[in-house]
RNA sequence: GCCUGGUUAGCUCAGUUGGUAGAGCAGAGGACUGAAAAUCCUCGUGUCUCUGGUUCGAUUCCGGAACCAGGCA
């Protein structure tokens, strides 16, 4: 019997933080957060972080459970939400992952192998180096002699992920990345899911990221960044790369005005929302909520746990 | 009222020595399996303000009109 599972995720802004916990107090759920900005600490702004007082009493895990200075990625999160997942079932909840962050969610639902690698830095220095020294092609060619079928999947300029491919075959002591991502592909999910994404027309979505940018600078967002640089946090950590962050570090930095600053936080948000609903779109399964398509949000909710209900999750 | 400059893609503007046009931004679509709020790829037909004229042919040259900006009165 597989264990139940419940999904809600989303574009950023569409309001997902609100009902995830009204869905919560219905079936008895806890919330394991899917979002890779929200697990750090001090970034409670500009990550839009559900606070304590929002939680109304849903026990939420993953939430500023890292340091900014702690690098934080899927392997990890896989790790952790996997224990909170048996924690949750042996308190008799059912586990509700919320966030936006579709990777995390991809591989926690379809426990997805990531084999344990020594994190050999060394390496990555090195070929980052030679990316920069010989040019992206040459990286490229690389990978085109060690995994052809790689090479051809991955564009010459994505050099994060060139990289990565080069990383796992040297690490994996000659297995190509793209055998393993075409096993890993055909998997089933060890759960009895129901991925929920919630969206709205893109105009509405756009319309409430731009509003709130504006929220977040006049709550104190540049204060909450100036705090982390104080504490010593830089551009270069994966925290302070997160949307909000860079761009107000940059602005302190006295690269652009504010104005300018917001501006491109804005903009970038949207490029983001777009990202995530390309990657949703893509994913298997997904019972997509359209706001428009309902007369209220208690109707979403009926529908959800009318849902739940069909598939025996709850 | 006069003078000067402008009016071209949703926005900012290039450009065509006359053969119906192109960048940036915005926007759209996509990829993604140990950085994912990251990283990367693809996509540009619009009464070239209107109206006469010259011309085989005008968005491009000439005249007039409208609107905008600045200057002078």
């Amino acid at each position: 019997m597989k264990r139940p599972l419940v999904i809600l995720t989303g574009p950023t802004a569409v309001g997902k933080t609100d009902l995830s916990i009204q869905l919560a107090k219905k079936i008895n759920g806890a919330i394991i957060s899917a979002d890779s900005m929200q697990v750090y600490r001090y970034m409670d702004i500009g990550s839009a972080k559900v606070m304590p007082a929002e939680m109304q009493g849903i026990k939420h895990y993953l939430i500023d459970e890292f340091l900014p200075e702690e690098e934080f990625h899927v392997v990890k999160f896989q790790a952790y939400a996997k224990k909170y997942l048996n924690e949750i079932y042996a308190n008799g909840q059912i586990p509700i992952i919320a966030g936006g962050t579709g990777f995390y969610i991809q591989a926690l639902l379809y426990d997805i192998d990531f084999t344990e690698q020594a994190c050999d830095s060394d390496y990555r220095l090195t070929l980052e180096q030679l990316a920069k020294e010989q040019g992206n092609e040459y990286l490229h060619q690389m990978l085109s002699e060690k995994d052809p079928k790689a090479a051809q999947a991955i564009h010459p300029n994505n050099v994060k992920r060139v990289i990565r491919a080069l990383e796992f075959y040297e690490e994996s002591g000659g297995e190509m990345i793209s055998t393993h991502n075409e096993k890993e592909q055909e998997k089933e999910s060890p759960y009895n899911f129901s991925y929920f994404v919630l969206n709205d027309l893109r105009e509405k979505v756009y319309e409430r990221i731009d509003l709130r940018v504006d929220k977040m600078v006049a709550h104190g967002l540049l204060a909450e960044v100036e705090h982390l640089r104080e504490l010593g946090y830089t551009k270069d950590m994966v925290s302070m790369q997160g949307l909000g962050y860079k761009e107000i570090l940059s602005y302190l930095a006295g690269e652009y005005s504010l104005d300018e600053a917001i501006r491109i936080l804005k903009r970038d948000t949207r490029h983001f929302a777009k990202r995530q609903i390309t990657w949703f779109k893509r994913e298997r399964d997904v019972v997509w909520l359209n706001k428009n398509e309902f007369v209220s949000d208690d109707k979403i909710l009926e529908f959800m746990l009318q849902t739940l209900k069909n598939k025996k999750i709850i």
